[in-house]
DNA sequence: CCGGATCCGGTTAGATACTG
DNA sequence: CAGTATCTAACCGGATCCGG
């Protein structure tokens, strides 16, 4: 541990140690997000290797943030759970992620889009509220993408607060379709736009039931369930 | 700039690609504390080589978080002065203070002690109050460290909210001596340890003014002007 | 002294493939 | 699903050297 050790004696050349390290911050973002499986995970830093990852979590295992944890009913297939001091990681990632937010230029970032990680965040932090006022489809479908990540449907249940992802068609009935493009529907999440500003323009498109696309409107609303870091001014280009 | 980054838009993984390399955070660190030129901030991070300081000094400077800015009568030397970017980084770099205060255990990182850090912390950060009556000096006395880091002197004025950092005499009488070990010192300095209790284990011995003696017994005493980090509760042995 | 640049050897990370 | 294995490229630490 004292190798490649910074040698200082502050706490935040302690804390660098471990948390400064390539990957470390976002693979912990993903952690505190909720994910606790190793694929989970893979899908969260989809461009971090599975071996990096592996020892990542060996690392921050050893510093005591996560600890492993068979799963239940699943033989031969453990989690990855925070422990407090993991928890605690949060003011962290959050000052970053404002940080980033605030003074990173996004017009180079724009060009590293993933419906992936668009949609499972989406997924993680939508507030659906007003509720549905039963079990409805939502597709979104992405003009640009290859049919491989073109179509997406959120379900939203209102006896559930979670709401499921689905990148194959859930065989239910769709209820509302959106029609976008990836780059407008992350920048409507992100903040950088509004979904009426984007209506306005036809950079989207909402078809199917107006009721739930009334709703839809709502939640998508600044200030409402839209990602975590929307609405913090940007101060750069 | 996409060479090597995470291409992931989210605003942590977009701070983390700049403060989340090697180095960076401590650096910042030392930045946000004061220190301008090179050679001051490889003193605050001395075991960095200075290949990589400079490498990362640019690195700053292309992020935005620092520029370059000429020293007043002194050509061909340049200053590093935070932006107003470089600034916000503040709440990044405290969250980490916290987080390593109180999560890293500190047996194995007192190993690394450094009477040079300590006393350059020290300076940046006790302050005088109340404030000696005459521009006071205080030697400092490290009777495990080498002739070359054994001694130091601070040179607190009332007239004056600096205070001064000597290594080798600084040619004035000296008003309190301080005969203590790096351990000990740097325990009180960072909260582990109150300077009473050192004192009454004898770790620690005051000799000389007895109302300065009175008013440096105050000026470290929790609460008062240790490290910022000090009086973090410690959540791991 | 100040502010670096250069070279070299060791470590780390990325790409890709593979396995129980 | 949950990782290893392997190979190569990039990065980092340490020492040395250089121009003002």
């Amino acid at each position: 541990m004292t190798k490649g050790s910074y040698k200082q004696f502050c706490p935040v050349a302690m804390a660098s140690e471990i948390i400064c390290t390539r990957w470390t911050a976002v693979l912990v973002r993903e952690l505190l997000m909720g994910s606790t499986r190793f694929n989970d995970l893979r899908r969260g830093v989809p461009r971090m290797s599975p071996a990096l990852l592996s020892k990542r979590l060996k690392d921050l295992e050893e510093a005591g943030i996560v600890y492993r944890s068979p799963v239940e009913d699943e033989p031969d297939v453990e989690q990855y759970i925070l422990t407090q001091a993991g928890k605690d990681l949060y003011p962290i990632v959050e000052s970053l992620g404002i940080w980033g937010a605030r003074w990173v230029e996004t017009e180079p970032s724009l060009e590293n889009l993933d419906p992936t990680l668009l949609m499972w965040d989406m997924r993680r932090n939508i507030i659906p509220d007003p509720k549905p006022n039963k079990r409805s489809v939502i597709q979104f479908m992405y003009s640009d993408q290859p049919k491989a990540t073109k179509n997406w449907w959120l379900i939203v249940d209102p006896k559930n607060d979670k709401i499921d992802l689905c990148s194959v068609e859930p065989g239910f009935d769709v209820d509302l379709y959106v029609s976008t493009d990836l780059r407008t529907m992350t920048k409507i999440w992100m903040g950088f736009e509004t979904l009426s500003n984007a209506f306005a323009e036809e950079d989207i498109l909402l078809t199917g039931n107006s009721d739930l696309e009334e709703k839809v409107r709502l939640w998508l609303s600044p200030g409402k369930s839209l990602s975590p870091f929307a609405g913090i001014e940007k101060l750069v280009s």
